[in-house]
DNA sequence: ACAAGCTGTGTGTGCGCACAAACACAACTT
DNA sequence: AAGTTGTGTTTGTGCGCACACACAGCTTGT
């Protein structure tokens, strides 16, 4: 094969036509004949034509602007960092005539999400990307934006129906799985482990069900149902003093409890009532490199976190919007996130992340 | 900020000059008076300017040849993976003018390297990326390189001296750290560990020397020294009934070894052995995705694996060649690659890797 | 003293592409 | 028959940048 980077204008001289026709052809906007354009994707086929994407961004002096609809709860670094990974990318494809706006909603108030989001359908954006944490209320958004032929990109939770350009995120069903997994190599003789779900609505939260759905799967299709027992609890930490009055139950209930699946990132709230009690030797395992959560891994109150990568999972989104937007590449319909797990050996890694 | 993108004619407007001197500054060509120039470095600052890497790419369209001077042992998939991160990256910047001429040499026959090595200079390449796996050998190439003005990314094994201009690849001596945590978690009641060194010159290969120490470290950094016995071994398969015998002492010698850590990806070697003597419980933990280690990841027999990525070694170093190359970018002196931990529920995610 | 070389500067061109504008020509209308 | 529309095509312009070139004013060497 030749080394030679095919262009636009060789393949107009090889099909006898100008190099306008040929872009025709390629963005098909129409105006021309059957036949020569059969002739020029004949062509583009047999000489294996790629864009040169550079040129292509340079010609276009387009501006696009990406809504982004993120939760803000200050408090929360986990959708912080998603928010970092959103400006890292639009700082870097700015020079690309890219623009995000965010707007931003409480992520435990409906309203404040349906108030943003009708901001956002009336603004008209090029491009949305969301994580649609309230599932019932996002559908009809889904359909306005598909008649009005706005692209949307979901990222955190999945929602396969009403075809998104993309779901960006982790598969949760399997980082159940995974979290089976090192529990069970934490602790191998028999005992009993708890599955937490803690704050959470987990009748609305498909993802946290599939999470311990999975889970439990480990064990099944390990035959290591009957080693180990699993239970579910659910707690709210709104009342601390109840909150510590169920985990004192559960303990004395449990005396061969060796260790917990946190199903979010909450798993801190776990650890410090465990080195308030001084109870050691539990295992357990939760979500997200938030302060807190690192604190505790570096104490080794928590053995190991499974990154969800929120940064990157901002990051993303924005990238693969604008690849469809600016460059008109192809984008995955499915990016799942890998399953990292961290320990406090390999934690700078996924800190530092470029 | 405004949502102006900054160009070179914006600053040469601002400093009063045209945009070839402005140019001239920027690349540093010379032929500015010493105020004009820091004139233009100033307004520079200020407007916080960013080079449009698409037009940089698109004006000069010079053709860059990258030397790849890579192990090329057909039956170990490590370096073929290495090779197809390497592919990757040039099919992606082809459009750049970017083109890869692989130099394949024998990882344990010295004299092979020598001779692609001397090849590739006599070339004169405009970079070259290489793995230095003969440390000895590897340097007076590096001088050469130096004076000859080729840059030079090194990957996979660090050497600092000589300024490569980049190194690619993971942090040893966190990864021995990592397996220590690993180990001692799989298995928290006294006992000894093996470190495993398999087929290697470990007095010429000092990364392996750097996992072993930061093995070591983490038993004695965590107290833990009174609870673990350590051991070093240096096994070499050639003679597999010997490799048989020496494993049959190591067990028999110490009935209370509960883990082996391999420093490389030849943990297969003795997941093999452990199958055939039907050993089981002894926890394993060694490197690399390669399709044995994977068949014993998924029987349980390897614990874990870190995953030391050559894959996006071999993407990252010609990528970041190709930033230094074509868009003229600053490139990370150090870039460690993450230290993965792979069971065989996120496996997935790391091989598919895009 | 005057060509030759150096220094500091401005100007022009082209990279591959998108898109607008111009153009040619046919098929209709009125 | 002249105008009107629509279709298929070509031509031209500009995106931001690198780099070759032009040129003026100055310093050398002989």
């Amino acid at each position: 094969m030749s080394n030679k980077v095919v262009r636009i204008k060789d393949i107009a001289e090889r099909a006898g036509v100008s190099t306008g026709t040929v872009d025709r052809v390629l963005h098909d906007r129409g105006r021309v004949s059957q036949d020569v354009k059969e002739k020029v994707l004949k062509i583009i086929k047999e000489m294996d034509y790629e864009p040169n994407y550079s040129a292509r961004a340079l010609g276009s002096n387009k501006i696009y602007t990406i809504a982004a609809l993120v939760p803000n709860h200050s408090s929360d670094s986990y959708w912080n960092q998603a928010i970092l990974g959103i400006e890292k990318a639009e700082k870097e494809l700015k020079q690309y005539g890219i623009t995000v706006i965010r707007y931003s909603f409480n992520p435990h108030e409906v309203d404040s999400f349906m108030e943003r989001a009708k901001e956002v359908t009336s603004k008209g954006p090029d491009g949305i990307i969301l994580a649609p944490l309230f599932y019932k209320e996002t559908l009809p958004f889904f359909d306005e934006w598909n008649t009005l032929n706005i692209p949307f990109i979901i990222f955190n939770t999945q929602i396969s129906e009403y075809n998104p350009l993309s779901y960006i995120g982790q598969d949760s069903y399997q980082s159940g799985l995974l979290a089976g997994r090192l529990l069970s190599q934490l602790h191998s003789d028999p005992c009993s482990f708890l599955i937490a779900h803690i704050d959470e609505d987990i009748g609305n939260a498909t993802h946290l069900m599939k999470k311990e759905q999975g889970f439990r799967n480990y064990f099944s299709h390990n035959n290591l149902s009957g080693k180990y027992k699993l239970q579910r609890v659910e707690l709210q930490r709104k009342d601390y003093a109840l909150f510590q009055r169920q985990m004192d139950d559960l303990i004395e209930n449990n005396p061969d409890l060796q260790g917990i699946y946190v199903t979010t990132s909450k798993g801190y709230a776990i650890a410090t009532y465990l080195e308030q009690r001084h109870i050691k030797g539990l295992k357990l395992i939760c979500y997200d490199l938030v302060p807190k959560n690192i604190h505790f891994l570096n104490r080794g109150v928590i053995s190991f976190l499974i990154n969800q990568n929120p940064r990157g999972q901002g990051y993303w989104s924005v990238n693969h919007m604008a690849d469809y937007l600016v460059f008109k590449k192809s984008v995955p319909v499915i990016k799942y996130m890998p399953l990292d797990i961290v320990a406090k050996e390999n934690l700078n890694y996924f800190i530092h992340e470029e």
